[in-house]
RNA sequence: UCCGGCGUAGCUCAAUGGUAGAGCGGGUGGCUGUUAACCACUAGGUUGUAGGUUCGAGUCCUACCGCCGGAGCCA
């Protein structure tokens, strides 16, 4: 990945007078506590300046970092330089690394030498509060920002601990195909592709060829984009996002939720181990991270619908809304107070960070207004809800404020299920597959089952919804080669990265999110 | 597809139906320890588009466009 600084091509220092003063090290800012006292090089971004009349502070980042580089004027070289550096310019310098308590992260480079590489033009990102809207449009340049990076190495990490987690268990990588023909499921969710005058569809599984390499191997998982077009517009939906599914052969429903727990402890571990400090940027509570162990609360579908329906479920529901209806009327009465500080703060930079209380405090007040509108019916709606419906966000969401750690359900309406999964021999009626609902609202990341692993129960449940059995010989044929109780479950990346991250919209985790309505850039 | 909210300077936002403003960012000048620095000056606008009501519309009405949030559907 990186260059790290033995491997920086030393040619480029040999070009021009500036660079020829740059005799030293390159180092990156994450390193800069092994070389106090050290003269060194940086290469990276102007993030910031302050400039005074004989003292420039620049505001270095370079991926791994940011760090305070300070340039007096008794430097002219260095100086003069340093005073043309416009927001986001790429440059090198070199400097004595000291360490300062007046320098944020405590270690600041006093500079003898500055080269521009390039002097950007005006930038557009300053380092105040925009809206989504802009900063969507201008993702290519927002990913440079602390929030973001911070969340990519997060994204990053996760990814890392999850293919991890399944090498490590024996787990062989299977690549499953893109382009498909015909669905697994409705076709209505699915993006249609020319390929030679015939329409196929961009995957939104790779669980069929999955279940295949698993009756090769053993133990198999897949990893890559998935493609939905469903026409979704919330904050948990993406059209085009990743998915690790592992498969398994005489693999068994209990062993799969148990799979599911030591995975997603696993994650949350590597997180909390190795990203405090990007954790920390995020802002994110740890504590309710700190909580994820083993055991997971484990339910059926009709536990949880009985669950809904109890005196004692709703009874806490509206205590909870009791107490948020205090809430927002505290934040409202703050909201008042501080709108006189506004009115009546006379210096620009009062105003400004007023206002940007102001601001933070209306959107989390439309926030709770919206949410304080819909629960009462939300809370009807559970009370009411029928035995044989799938589980909505809103019943999901109401079932895991019950716990402090994700909770696994299982034993869903075969109705409502995909049609390879098994039938509960103890009641046909529901299927022996598992969701995992993960805490604070973040809605569903786990979703599998054991499969239907007998040909003849297999096809008609095939005929059954009305597919066409052609396409699905070489599936069948999984059956009548060495059948096996088998299953397996699919995780979203970007569900987990927003849950772990404690964000607000799945939009932010994923480098360049695709949405209804957004593809650029 | 449905419901709700928003659209004013490059950005973030103000503006009882009555002269379109502030902060940031840009430019110029000042300041040797700043912490999203500060001080002074300066440029910057067909208020999303098209109609309508009114003596007068950023503000009210209608349609459209765009964005945001939610529902449905889902990981």
């Amino acid at each position: 990945m990186g260059c790290r600084g033995a491997c920086a091509p030393r040619t480029q220092y040999r070009t021009g007078t500036v660079a020829q003063a740059m005799m030293t090290d390159r180092v990156q800012i994450n390193q800069l506590a092994d070389h106090v006292g050290a003269e060194v090089t940086l290469a990276g971004w102007l993030f910031g300046q302050r400039k005074g009349g004989k003292v420039i502070f620049l505001l270095v980042r370079d991926g791994t970092g940011l760090c305070q580089c300070v340039v007096s004027a008794d430097t002219e070289s260095a100086f003069a330089n340093a005073t043309t550096l416009t927001q986001e310019s790429s440059l090198r310098l070199s400097g004595l690394v000291r360490q300062d308590d007046r320098a944020p992260g405590g270690y600041e480079i006093a500079v003898t030498a500055v080269e521009p590489v390039q002097l950007a033009d005006e930038y557009p990102i300053t380092r105040k509060p925009h809206g989504i809207d802009f900063l969507m449009n201008h993702r290519h340049l927002w990913l440079r920002s602390p929030r973001q990076t911070a969340i990519l190495r997060i994204r990053h990490r996760l990814i890392r601990a999850m293919r991890d987690f399944f090498d490590q268990r024996g787990f062989t990588l299977i690549d499953t195909p893109i382009l498909t023909p015909g669905a697994a499921e409705g076709a209505g969710t699915l993006f249609p592709v020319d390929y030679f005058g015939d329409e196929v569809y961009l995957a939104q599984t790779g669980q069929l060829y999955l279940e295949s390499a698993a009756m090769a191997l053993g133990k198999v998982y897949c990893f890559g984009p998935t493609f939905r077009a469903e026409k979704s517009k919330t904050r948990r939906h993406l059209t085009e996002f990743w998915m690790i599914e592992p498969e398994i052969a005489f693999a068994e429903l209990p062993d799969l939720a148990n799979l599911a727990e030591e995975f997603i402890c696993a994650l949350v571990h590597a997180a909390l181990t190795d990203c405090r400090a990007e954790l920390e940027t995020l802002e994110r509570d740890l504590e309710p991270l700190q909580r994820i162990q083993a055991p997971f609360p484990r339910i059926t579908y009709s536990e949880a619908v009985e669950r809904l329906h109890s005196d004692a479920l709703h009874e806490q529901l509206e205590a909870a809304l009791t107490a948020d209806r205090e809430r927002l009327n505290a934040w409202r009465a703050e909201l008042e107070q501080t709108e006189a500080e506004r009115a009546a703060a006379r210096k620009g930079w009062q105003q400004e960070r007023l206002d940007r209380t102001l601001h933070q405090l209306r959107e989390r007040i439309r926030e709770l207004e919206a949410d304080l509108q819909n629960r009462p019916l939300h809370i009807e709606q559970a009370k009411q809800f029928a035995w044989g419906k799938d589980l909505g966000g809103d019943e999901e969401t109401i079932l895991s404020r019950q716990y402090d750690r994700p909770v696994i359900i299982t034993h869903y309406p075969r109705d409502v299920k995909a049609f390879y999964m098994k039938p509960d021999p103890n009641d046909p009626r529901v299927v022996l597959n598992l969701d995992v609902i993960a805490p604070e609202g973040y809605g569903e990341i786990i979703g599998g089952s054991q499969r239907e692993e007998d040909a003849d129960a297999l096809l008609a449940r095939i005929d059954a919804e009305e597919m066409t059995p052609d396409s699905y010989q070489w599936y069948l044929d999984l059956r009548r080669y060495g059948s096996v109780p088998h299953g397996g479950f699919g995780l979203g990346v970007e569900r987990t990265v927003a849950w772990i991250c404690g964000l607000r919209h799945i939009r932010e985790t994923i480098p360049f999110p695709r949405l209804m309505g957004r593809l650029t850039p």
